[in-house]
RNA sequence: UGACCCAUAGUGUAACGGUAGCACUCCGGUUUUUGGUACCGUCAGUCAAGGUUCGAAUCCUUGUGGGUCAACCA
């Protein structure tokens, strides 16, 4: 049991309830149950960070278990990318199972059903069976195939399994009760014909178990203690015992189904048929595509393990539907890349500053720390020299005391390096900027310790010296949608929400020569713009960054109040 | 015209019959060679009405609101 240091979920005082009541803890054991029909998304890092969570806590093994009873949708592909993202997020599985390692097991259970006159096979079509199965608020009728003999269910059951009839013509039924208020249990289907190559038994069976008969059963094979689904499960539950009712032998373990409200995000969706959509009709680059709530997405965008988790942990977990705040993942991101990420200097937007009394020709190097919050990160030296580039917006010819800026006439800090004044500026015919002239204070080299160098100045920006900076791409990215709940209007497509700037793209930033040789996934803080990434199309001489999240901005704040 | 689930600050979650707390967001301030960080502070909540009880967010009833259920999907 756990000692009471911080409060219980409401499934771990289920488990602790259980414990309390008898449950030998080495029994508990827990399993993450995906189909690999798509991508993993940040709902399911919710799912895994629950169950692979409760396994630290309770030093029990987790399986990882492909439901994968429907060969229609299912690829080695995905297998492989789920796998590859729960390894990602820091998990560990006890065993790799699949549901197909049991379709023997559950077969013969089935032949035991009939046995028992607890199964019976329909030769109806869909349709027919959907009229005779009533509605929510009307009880279904019997199928006039509800009576046959046990043998002859047992041979039609057989010469389904052996292929000998089309796809559509046959399926095996539980006996249950067709007037029962949940539908659920009006002789629900146990197997479907389906002559498809399965990723991983090929062509061996020719019938496929349904996902109600094939989940309780096989977590009572792996002995699961606590199998955890969301809330849209509940109605199953039922069902799920009554499987295990008719195979149940009494003195193993016996698992249990607990609901929980699956993680929901604001501005994005999570349904993977949407978002399915969006990669098919092109409207993102694919499934990693860093604006995606996919874990490979949020990989991609610069999101780390730990945040993900520590999010998870913060978001917690009830029965109740949530629309989780964007603002406590980007928050859990910031807060560790700001005691982790490397400070370096870049400037996206640039605009030209002579220093008209540094010699020209003249360049030196200034030291710079690495990152204020880690005492043991050290320090580079960047290059300063005659022609800078800074931000574009950094500069005003004038402005009020608020602007803590480069302004005509007034001085401001260069990170790093001196404090300069704005005297002239060159402009185009349009009245476009082309160069601000400033001269520097030659005395107030950073940490040079002269008295000018202590000097108060309120401003300080960021720069790159023009001759050494490196060019760049960065993409800029915000939330794919307006709306903070694209997909919660009925009447309306949650597509018309996407948010048109949700990408902009920089062909030309500049960035201080020390990032010449970042890897992919690297991750940076650029000074006063935000957290970046090395992104997986960089190269070499062609480097591509992320901006994983902006830095918070109380400065553009005021300037959107106004 | 059913069954089941849910309802606590803007958001997400605690409190398990005994002082409604935490985090994020928002807002204000201090420090700062990042308008970042850190630190301090403010605002803000038990869906409603009855009932049980010395005492109710918690138990009961009714209502209201939201969700789920009628795939040979999972």
């Amino acid at each position: 049991m756990i000692e009471k240091k911080r409060a219980l979920n409401f499934l771990e005082q289920i488990i602790e309830e259980d414990l309390a009541n008898g449950l030998n803890p080495d029994k508990l054991r827990f399993r993450f149950p995906p189909e690999p029909n798509g991508y993993l998304h940040i709902g399911h890092a919710a799912s895994i960070c629950l169950n692979f969570g409760l396994g630290l806590t309770y030093d029990a093994p987790v399986n990882l278990r492909f439901d994968d009873t429907n060969p229609v949708k299912e690829e080695q592909e995905y297998v492989d990318a789920i796998k590859e993202d729960i390894k990602w997020l820091g998990f560990e599985w006890d065993k790799e199972l699949y549901s197909s390692d049991y379709f023997q097991q559950l077969y013969d259970w089935a032949v035991l059903l009939i046995q028992k006159g607890k199964a019976y096979v329909d030769d109806q079509s869909s349709e027919e069976m959907a009229r005779q199965k009533g509605t929510p608020t009307r009880p279904g009728e019997n199928s006039p195939f509800r009576d046959r003999s046990v043998e002859e269910n047992l041979d039609l059951f057989e010469r389904m399994k052996n292929g000998e009839f089309d796809e559509g013509t046959h399926v095996l039924r539980a006996k249950i009760d067709m007037a029962s208020p949940n539908m659920l249990m009006r002789d629900p289907l146990m197997y479907r014909i389906l002559k498809k190559s399965h990723h991983r038994t090929g062509e061996t069976w020719k019938i496929y178990p349904m996902y109600d008969w094939t989940h309780g059963e096989s977590d009572y094979i792996e002995q699961i203690s606590h199998s955890l689904c969301t809330l849209e499960f509940k109605h199953h539950r039922e069902l799920y015992d009554w499987f295990l009712d008719q195979v149940y032998s009494g003195d193993d373990l016996r698992p249990k189904q607990r609901e929980f409200a699956r993680r929901n995000l604001s501005y994005t969706v999570m349904s993977k048929r949407k978002l399915l959509q969006l990669v098919e009709e092109g409207l993102v680059a694919g499934w990693d595509d860093p604006r995606m709530p996919t874990i490979s997405g949020l990989r991609r965008r610069g999101y780390t393990p730990t945040s993900i988790r520590n999010f998870s942990e913060a978001a917690g977990i009830a029965k109740r539907d949530n629309v989780t705040d964007l603002a406590l993942l980007e928050f859990h991101i910031r807060n560790e890349l700001n005691k982790t990420a490397p400070r370096v200097m870049a400037v996206l937007d640039p605009v030209k500053v002579v220093i008209t009394n540094y010699p020209d020709g003249r360049e030196e190097q200034l030291l710079a720390e690495n990152n204020p919050e880690d005492p043991d990160a050290g320090s580079r030296s960047i290059p300063f020299s005659r022609e800078i580039y800074i931000e574009r917006n950094d500069f005003r010819e004038v402005a009020n005391k608020k602007f803590f800026r480069l302004k005509l006439g007034h001085e401001v800090r260069l990170k790093n390096a001196y404090i300069i004044k704005a005297n002239d500026v060159v402009k185009d015919e349009s009245g476009k900027i082309l160069e601000i002239h400033c001269t520097y204070d030659e005395d107030s080299k950073s940490g040079s310790g002269s008295e000018a160098s202590m000097r108060k100045v309120k401003g300080t920006i960021h720069w790159v010296s023009i001759a050494h900076a490196l060019k760049a791409e960065v993409r800029l990215y915000d939330r794919l949608f307006t709306h903070e709940a694209p997909d919660a209007d009925k009447e309306k497509d949650f597509k018309e929400y996407i948010n048109p700037e949700s990408l902009q793209v920089i062909q030309d930033a500049y960035l201080e020569p020390s990032l010449e040789k970042v890897k992919p996934a690297d991750h940076f803080q650029f000074q006063r713009l935000g957290y970046f990434n090395v992104d997986d199309d960089s190269r070499p001489g062609a480097l591509v960054f992320n901006r994983t999240v902006a830095l918070r901005d109380s400065w553009a704040r005021m300037e959107q109040k106004k």
